[in-house]
RNA sequence: GCCGAAGUGGUGAAAUUGGUAGACACGCCAGCUUGAGGGGCUGGUGGCGCAAGCCGUGUGGGUUCGAGUCCCACCUUCGGCACCA
């Protein structure tokens, strides 16, 4: 062995030794427990990030722990490979995104192998080979066929100088990102799949996932936002149906058919999102509210810019008409509404109240949303705290309808008063008051008597509305998956034979910015009816990245299938058992795939209903920040690395200075590691410096998974320092040859702690990785042991059993967290079999034996001392072993004992008066 | 604004079930080692105090023999987002 720790030998030496032996080859076995860990796959951007190494270094941890506790793991890795990175690389560089992105998954691939990831390779596949995304064509005509995939209008941004549609992230201020010219908004022809239908059982089966975080699943719920309440209507005062141009729906009075009890999602995904016209059927405006109980209360009606109702008082009204025009300008960011200031104007327009009979006015105003609900709202300003500020800010009237008795809780109504909105206005806790026979009645009383009065009139009912909104998947995009559609001018949409899939995209075009390159290709658009045989167009938009992503892990189970999307292989390995990825993806990408999920069930393509068991969300890796700003100009980063830090003599910040000029940079605290913010650091510099282990210990001891993790270069040479002591004193034990069998039942005393030590440190990591996911705390704990190996200081036969037994489970206990250096140490230390084929050790109980324990003993409850007892002793002896303790009486000495608690094995709290 | 999470030494953190606060590591200090390369080794390192000891986990209360941990109120930071009717 050598005396030197040399990463890049051990590390080429421990590669080249899984490859010649395809460790990692992961095969079907009915007798063994599977074991599915997955890590989500990259986008090939060009290089690893930090972050990247992190996901896929806690996965490998986990995966390499699983097999050695026997199991038949699973770890693929694959590449989420359409998206538009690489149309705006081919856009600067001129390089088709095809080349590109295969390119960048080539560079990308080396720097996976080189951190020893143990991944099945074989099973690789990237979402822009048409043997993949064939799938997605053909999964979603099943849609198509099932009603699941439909088509209506949908908005984009329009760059009218490029001719071209823009993502949000391309539109900077309401301009476009390369000509800067105003963006339109446009309405075109889309896809949409109904995950609204699935609404309900998205909602329920998160029940359905114990080890997910919490976090993960509110956020979810929140994003599916089931509501319950009541849908009803008011008449328009003089408007007729005609006048209002609505064209007669065919869903029109599914609503109220349907009935409050069993409402179904689709029938609901429908209404009210349908588009313009439906809201207004018969000269009716539909609302929905989660607060009927307070419907006497109503004083004005407020409805949504894009309402047909607006449109309808703006022909006849300019100053509206602007109005509305300019809050359709206006971002359709939600978060950017949150912040807008609340603006309305009058219609002119006047509804009935249905129960009261009064008229109504009804208000344009920006915080209304056309997307949600019916796209109006009745206002109840008295207990409602956004109508409170509109009828202040307009003077309309308000209300009282519910009162609250605080305090004693018996009939003495607080005060209400409309100087300034008070919490308890919108408390559902209160009664009805003000609102004529329900009066004194509760929240849930009055909506039920209100929802069936209403229901008695035909105007209205309970109802359950989702905020979750139907998935949009048209791109109008060259680098995607082509939508199989063909456009004929006689038989209309007719969707692509299963025999013609996949419908190829031409891996040759280098987009411009101009618009779809596949527009201009004839060879793409032109085709032949497969109906009529007529000649007909291509569809030319393509699918939203998100698809790809939302049955990966399925098709790893069996990448190499022809002639299915997936074969009986995905029995045996899905569920997924352990996924892991960044906390962004928590809403989307995990729905989408649940939801995709549910569709191939109900397709019986696949028998379970939920694909990932267990999830954990990683934390972001942050870095320093440092920068400049001159008087006047722009402010500059400075990657950390170009910058050194001052310190005071006790290690106290003082300042920063750049390396290259020595004058002072400011710091910005901390951040995420982003391009941006110059505060990256190149996992390749690290690996090229140190190695994969340094890497890949730093990156496992500095924080637990779920935390942030801030870099530190001092914490990634600590690590390399903690591996080369490792391997100097295994060369040091080796050296002097590997020690014959002793039997290491009957040693000595310091020589059986050591042993208690190494078997305790074994139970503790094994927890720590198999239970507790607190991969720092296992480190530190072997850290530990090492240190304690360390000071033995003793050749003697029995202490180098002792010596080596530590070893070995030193070796096996790191093996999932730094395999190479392990690799190399099993060898070292005799082992004829690979560590990577060695099972996870067992804790020797009888080692774990100690005949004394220390007990603390306190004293109202400080501590004043600390007396050894035997394990056996009873409580009597304990207690008189803490009370003879000289320190401890001192402390008891002239007052009297009132309590004494004994904690067994632990501790004993003498209370003195 | 709403929702969620978190506040512990000079720093990253540990304390798993209410039971020794600060493990482990970084940094810093002292000493040793002419093998300066990102050296190696030993010891020290929460604050105050000569000491016994006292204080100490964002702040203020509370429960308990005992609170970083539980309860109430507040402050701060980070993350997510919805004017959701």
């Amino acid at each position: 062995m050598d005396e030197r720790y040399s990463p890049e030998k051990v590390e080429t030496d421990a590669q080249e030794y899984w490859d010649r032996h395809r460790s990692f080859k992961a095969v079907e076995d009915p007798k063994r427990e599977k074991y599915y860990c997955l890590s989500m796959f990259p986008y090939p951007s060009g290089k690893l990030h930090m972050g990247h190494v992190r996901n896929y270094t806690i996965g490998d941890v986990l995966t390499r722990f699983m097999r050695m506790q026997g199991r038949n793991v699973l770890q693929p890795m694959g590449w989420d490979a359409f998206g538009l990175p690489a149309e705006n690389a081919a856009m600067a560089n001129g390089v088709p995104p095809a080349k590109w992105t295969y390119d960048n998954i080539a560079y990308m691939k080396r720097q996976l192998q080189s951190l020893g990831f143990a991944i099945d390779w074989e099973r690789e596949f990237a979402t822009c080979q048409p043997e993949y995304y064939k799938w997605n064509q053909w999964l979603f005509l099943r849609m198509l066929e099932k009603g699941i995939a439909y088509k209506k209008t949908g908005v984009v941004n329009w760059d009218p100088v490029d001719q071209t549609v823009l993502a949000n992230e391309q539109v900077i201020d309401g301009r476009g990102w390369r000509t800067g010219a105003l963006i339109e908004k446009r309405e075109i022809p889309m896809y949409y799949l109904r995950i609204t239908q699935y609404a309900e059982e998205l909602l329920a089966d998160l029940d359905r996932l114990p080890e997910w975080p919490e976090r993960v699943r509110t956020m979810q719920a929140n994003w599916i936002g089931k509501s319950v309440g009541v849908r009803f209507a008011f008449r328009v005062n003089g408007v007729a149906r005609s006048a209002l141009g609505s064209p007669p729906s065919p869903l029109e009075g599914e609503g109220m058919g349907m009935g409050g009890d069993d409402p179904s999602p689709l029938a609901l995904s429908r209404k009210g999102r349908g588009g313009v016209g439906e809201s207004l059927q018969d000269g009716l405006l539909w609302v929905f509210t989660t607060r009927a109980d307070t419907i006497m209360g109503v004083t004005f009606c407020a409805v949504a810019a894009e309402h047909p109702l607006a449109t309808h008082a703006a022909k006849s009204n300019p100053k509206l008409a602007a109005f509305i025009e300019e809050c359709k300008r206006g971002s359709v960011m939600e978060a950017d509404l949150a912040t807008i200031e609340k603006k309305g104007m009058p219609t002119g327009i006047y509804v009935t109240h249905p129960l009261t009979g009064e008229p109504i006015p009804v208000w344009v105003g920006n915080y209304v949303l056309m997307a949600y609900g019916e796209g109006a709202v009745m206002a109840v300003p008295a207990h409602d705290e956004r109508d409170f500020h509109f009828a202040k800010q307009y003077r309309l009237p308000i209300k009282q309808v519910i009162g609250v008795s605080l305090g004693g809780g018996r009939g003495g109504n607080v005060a209400f008063t409309t100087d300034a909105w008070q919490e308890w206005y919108a408390s559902k806790d209160g009664v009805c008051v003000n609102s004529g026979k329900y009066d004194g009645l509760g929240y849930a009383a009055a909506v039920d008597a209100i929802a069936a009065d209403l229901k008695a009139k035909g105007l209205g009912d309970k109802q359950v509305i989702f905020r979750l909104r139907d998935w949009g998947i048209s791109r109008q995009r060259y680098w995607g998956c082509p939508i199989p559609i063909i456009h004929c001018p006689h038989c209309g949409d007719v969707p692509v034979p299963d025999k013609d899939l996949p419908v190829a995209l031409p891996e040759d075009c280098v987009p411009d910015g101009t618009g779809n390159p596949l527009i201009k290709r004839a060879d793409f658009v032109n085709c032949v009816c497969p109906k009529c045989g007529g000649k007909a167009r291509r569809e030319t938009d393509t699918m939203d990245t998100f698809v790809d992503s939302s049955w990966y892990y399925a098709r790893y189970c069996s990448p190499d299938s022809g002639k299915a999307m997936v074969d009986e292989r995905v029995k045996y390995w899905m569920p997924v058992d352990q996924y892991i990825g960044g906390i962004e993806h928590a809403i989307l990408h995990l729905l989408y795939s649940r939801f995709w999920s549910k569709v191939m069930r109900d397709l019986r393509l696949v028998a379970y209903d939920e694909p990932f068991t267990r999830l954990l969300t990683q934390g972001m890796v942050l870095n320093e920040i440092f920068f400049r700003k001159p008087e006047s100009g722009r402010i500059t980063y400075y990657n950390p690395a170009d910058v050194e830090v001052k310190l005071d003599d006790k290690g106290q910040r003082i300042g920063a200075i750049l390396k290259s000029d020595g004058r002072p940079v400011e710091s910005g605290g901390i951040g995420t590691m982003s391009k941006s913010k110059n505060n990256g650091v190149d996992p390749q510099a690290l690996i090229d410096q140190y190695g994969a282990d340094t890497a890949r210990l730093f990156i496992m001891f500095a924080a637990p998974p779920e935390d942030t993790l801030e870099w530190s270069d001092e914490g990634v040479a600590g690590a390399n320092r903690f591996l080369r002591r490792l391997w100097k004193l295994a060369a040091e034990h080796v050296g002097a040859g590997i020690p014959a069998k002793t039997d290491l039942s009957q040693l000595p005393s310091p020589l059986r702690d050591l042993r208690r030590l190494v078997h305790q440190t074994l139970s503790k990591v094994t927890d720590d990785i198999g239970r507790r996911r607190t991969f720092n705390t296992a480190i530190a704990a072997v850290m530990e042991l090492m240190n304690a190996l360390a000071r033995l200081d003793d050749g003697s036969g029995p202490a180098r059993a002792v010596r080596h037994e530590a070893f070995e489970l030193i070796a096996l206990m790191l093996a999932p967290i730094v395999p190479h250096i392990s690799h190399a140490l099993w060898f070292a230390l005799g082992h004829k079999e690979a560590a990577i084929d060695a099972r996870w050790p067992a804790v020797d109980n009888a080692a774990l034996k100690q005949e004394n324990l220390e007990i603390v003993v306190q004293v109202n409850g400080k501590l004043r001392g600390r007396v050894s007892v035997p394990v056996q002793a009873p409580e009597d002896k304990v207690r008189e072993l803490a009370l003879a303790d000289e320190n401890v009486a001192r402390h008891v000495a002239g007052k009297a004992v009132r309590k004494v608690i004994v904690v067994p094995g632990k501790l004993v709290n003498i209370v003195v008066a």
